[in-house]
DNA sequence: ACTTTGGAAACATGAAAAGTTTCCATGCGT
DNA sequence: ACGCATGGAAACTTTTCATGTTTCCAAAGT
């Protein structure tokens, strides 16, 4: 692998581990057991490490996601796949990410605030509008309040005023946020999709 | 009625208008047609103007929904009523209301967060449960996470960042995200009585 | 190992609103 | 009619808050 990319990949792990401000340039250094030397010859400083990792980050994120999206049968199916796949990410996130971001790295949480608003809300509302015409999420569903929830409980799950990290797990706040939400959508017909999906029965 | 109830609802009536910090005291006293002189007999200062104000705001509030939830004959139609209630209420606010009392009266926010985090998350709680009893809430509903949901969304709601003031009606925001919430914890029996208070036919 | 930088914290500044005082018109009891 | 209490208008002082500057230290960067 190139020097960049597992620079890259190794400063993701730690951001996600334990934030970013918490993270210096001597850690990432040491933990790829590099001098510091080696990282300012493919980075200018800590700021475009932290924005060109974030911004892998969040292409391949939007490669998944579309993928996921296009192949799923239904727009139910891709929320739910979706759900597989923040399973998965929020194994291990350190909620002050989110945070640090905001308040060190301008260029970076520009960056977010940028697909979020552009890539992740526009799938957001075609799916929610794929799953409306496919009789699986609500006719009268306001689409722009709602997939901007969607992107707001992302962020919510984060919140540790909200969630305290002493009495939640970032992982079930997240599933607990977008299966609601999915119900909150879904028709009847979509809402047994849903059990079927997740082998509950459910007396009518 | 008294001057000080008159002063109180006048105040809360500009607080609400056009949010706290664009009300001075004069605007207060111009108002009621009276000097700023008799403001001060009746309160020590804004800061307590304002307490005192949200305060018997979230008294009487408190009032309401225990008497709306009670009179309700199951959970479901305590939220459907709450939601009417909303409705009446989100006719002409300012969303700039939270975010100035965060901002500038500390004791006023300390009094929502106190009720927020106390009555209304109990509140919130005890009708989820209710549901949940009544089969009209689905079983694996987290109680814990999705209350909290519930008062973050009446927050989110006023967020001009989320939702633009020059875009969005705030009552129309508030009605859809507690729609959403509803139809977010409810049982397909849930999801029907729903359709049934709406008036909605909606094909299985 | 050494220098530089950026952000937190402490410290100014000024404008606007909070809060106070003064003065005067009005109404009331004697 | 006279003194006295009340409260409005407005002049006045004080406080608050947004903005900007300086200082200092940890971490960035060499």
């Amino acid at each position: 692998m190139e020097t960049k990319e597992r620079i890259m990949k190794e400063a993701l792990t730690l951001f996600f581990k334990r934030g970013v401000k918490a993270v210096s340039m001597d850690d990432v250094a040491a933990h790829l057991g590099v001098s510091k030397k080696t990282i300012y010859k493919w980075f200018v400083n800590k700021d475009e490490l932290v924005f060109e990792s974030i911004q892998e980050y969040v292409q391949a994120m939007e490669q998944t996601c579309c993928g996921t999206i296009e192949g799923a049968n239904n727009a139910l199916e891709a929320l739910f796949q979706i759900l597989e796949m923040v399973r998965g990410l929020m194994r291990e996130v350190h909620p002050s990410i989110f945070y640090d971001l905001q308040k060190y790295h301008a260029k970076a949480w520009q960056l977010w605030l940028d697909h979020k608003n552009g890539f992740f809300l526009q799938q957001t509302k075609e799916n929610i509008q794929r799953g409306i015409e496919e009789k699986l999420f609500r006719q009268d569903v306001d689409v722009e309040i709602v997939s901007r929830l969607r992107l707001a409980e992302v962020e919510l799950g984060f919140n540790s005023e909200v969630y305290p990290v002493a009495q939640f797990d970032l992982q079930q706040v997240q599933i607990a946020l977008l299966e609601h939400f999915l119900f909150g959508i879904a028709t009847i017909k979509g809402h047994k999709l849903i059990n079927q999906y997740k082998q509950i029965t459910e007396e009518e």
